[in-house]
DNA sequence: TTGTAAGCGTTATCAT
DNA sequence: ATGATAACGCTTACAA
């Protein structure tokens, strides 16, 4: 048992500048090591900042510069695809990490209820960030409304459908789509469907139109299945249908590898050998392309380097300049595995 | 190609007093939605509101208050643990639940550098939250240090061993990893082994600590190899190597699901069957442990349960009441599935 | 019920 | 080089 944390009331600026004789502008110079400060002045006023104690209280520096020095990093995203997506963890530690050089604090937001929603629409009004980094925004997302009332530089990672002018980073899932389609028609694969999945974003929908472009004639919509989400329970449930349209379904691409995952496991269950039998394809080179059996032929996806990307863009906003709405497109590339 | 953001200057109270034609401290009446406030004047302050986009400004507030109503999220892991560790997430969304509810924004701050550890330390000073929520702290972790300093309110999850007077909350990892090794006794198991993770933090020595109660006599250090991660990766390593100490294995308690997916795979390559040969048990329930072949019969944390009393010991200290040290550790349970 | 005014802890502009 | 002093935008006694 602890008794209730006794809070002690914290040096100001005010009580440095007794304690050491001088002006609270010299306090402040010195904290700020500006220059203009005497050797004498601030020796007295360094020790007794040590002395009392002081840590300068941010909410007033705040108040007077206008800035913070943070940036958020809103993820809008249900349970379970936060817990099972690398990829966010990935960009939110790139994005850290650019940031960080740049002395900006990096503070995640995460939104899963509609409470949560109300709440970050006052934290970013109330001026507790300097501008946003918003992942997986939805269609129609109250948060994005937010940040066009409130002209907050912000910068998204993927692009809703109704982002106007607002700019974006993030990779090219159609033409990536496209490429690792190929690779299943490359092996000369003939009845080649897909396991589409989040349709209701754009990477969804990219994707599903990369493998339309890579089909062209061949493309066959009886052969597409769509589920709600990126994971692998959806993958599992994708392929089991997939099997009952199309039994001689010999090539597949799911839309991540966490749904390839899942649609092993029902390939597997439904007696099918892979890659014998059937191709499959991922995308994300996540972590579960390597955990499967056999490994993915994926497309790797580079989540750090769409961070770091996606905070060069915002530190570019904030020094005042012109950035392309979409001049941020990070290149992925396709990594061979055994399931092709 | 857009425009730097034209921020266009905020509205304040005054704007809206003089436009309601009242004072600014009715219109801070309303805005607070106190009584003693003619409906009239109440009308006159709404629609000016509107009209000119009032938005408090919260660090005004906060530095009038002295409060923030926000809570940091401190996760201190190097990055491979934060994307690869379900738990941290589903922490984090229990300790969002719980706080969201009592109108208190959780931020979460990721530290990734020695860069990051000086700017959370800034940040922490300037009095940007009200509280912190520590996961993974270190033994002598320099955050721990400032988090005492400033006499921060904090509930750490887990408990470095120099934690001294600080509150935590976490799960019994000694008596849940007793009982996880039990399991392979009751199988019958003669050569039981472990491999032990994190020997640098309280969870991976009270595992390794539960493994020895549970084996008493039959314990044999020979057979316990530890490696540093809980990573898939060290489980592969640290399976392979216990193979080579003793090749008759034919139990092994690994200190993680992730680590145990590692070890299986590496028997597997080995030629060893599971569970005939050998049977193998993780810790945590985690993804990992259904994605396994076979899947893993574990020990079942309560990750976001565990969240959300870390979130209420938060708040019981910000009301000012006294908190039991450790009056928090969360119930865990075994999860029979086929690898015993 | 409402207005007035004194802070909250900084920074920044002046003189000096 | 340093000290006053005026903001910054808000809450909150206290008066009216």
């Amino acid at each position: 048992m602890i008794t209730p944390p006794t809070r002690r009331k914290r040096a100001t600026i005010h009580d440095v500048a007794i304690e050491a004789g001088v002006s609270r502008g010299t306090v402040s110079r010195v904290v700020n090591g500006e220059r203009y400060v005497s050797l004498e002045a601030r020796e007295a006023i360094e020790s007794a900042i040590k002395k009392v104690g002081y840590v300068p209280n941010t909410a007033a520096r705040n108040l007077v510069m206008q800035r913070t020095q943070a940036i958020g990093f809103i993820v809008h995203e249900p349970h379970s695809l936060f817990v099972d997506d690398p990829n966010i963890g990935n960009i939110l530690l790139g994005a850290n990490e650019t940031l960080s050089e740049a002395d900006y604090q990096l503070v995640c937001l995460v939104v899963d209820s509609e409470r949560d929603t109300d709440r970050i629409t006052r934290y970013l009004s109330g001026g507790f960030v300097d501008g946003v980094i918003m992942v997986s925004a939805r269609e129609n997302d109250p948060i994005t409304r937010v940040i066009e009332r409130l002209s907050l530089p912000a910068t998204f990672v993927g692009h809703p459908p109704d982002l106007h002018e607002l700019p974006f980073v993030g990779i090219d899932n159609r033409a990536a789509a496209a490429g690792i389609t190929r690779e299943l028609v490359q092996a000369g694969r003939q009845r080649i469907g897909m396991i589409a999945a989040a349709l209701d974003r754009d990477s969804g929908s990219d994707r599903l139109a990369g493998f339309r472009d890579a089909l062209g004639e061949r493309f066959d919509e009886h052969r597409v299945v769509d589920v709600p989400l990126y994971s692998f329970r959806d993958g599992f449930d994708g392929m089991t249908e997939l099997l009952e349209r199309e039994p001689l379904i010999d090539g597949v691409f799911a839309a991540s590898d966490a749904v390839a995952a899942g649609a092993l496991d029902a390939l597997r269950s439904a007696g099918r050998r892979v890659p014998q039998d059937v191709s499959v394809v991922g995308f994300d080179d996540s972590a579960w392309a390597l955990r499967c059996h056999p490994p993915l032929t994926t497309v790797h996806q580079p989540a750090a380097a769409v961070g770091r990307r996606a905070a060069e863009v915002m530190l570019a906003q904030l020094r005042g300049e012109a950035v392309e709405i979409d001049g941020a497109l990070v290149p992925t590339s396709i990594v061979r595995r055994s399931s092709v």
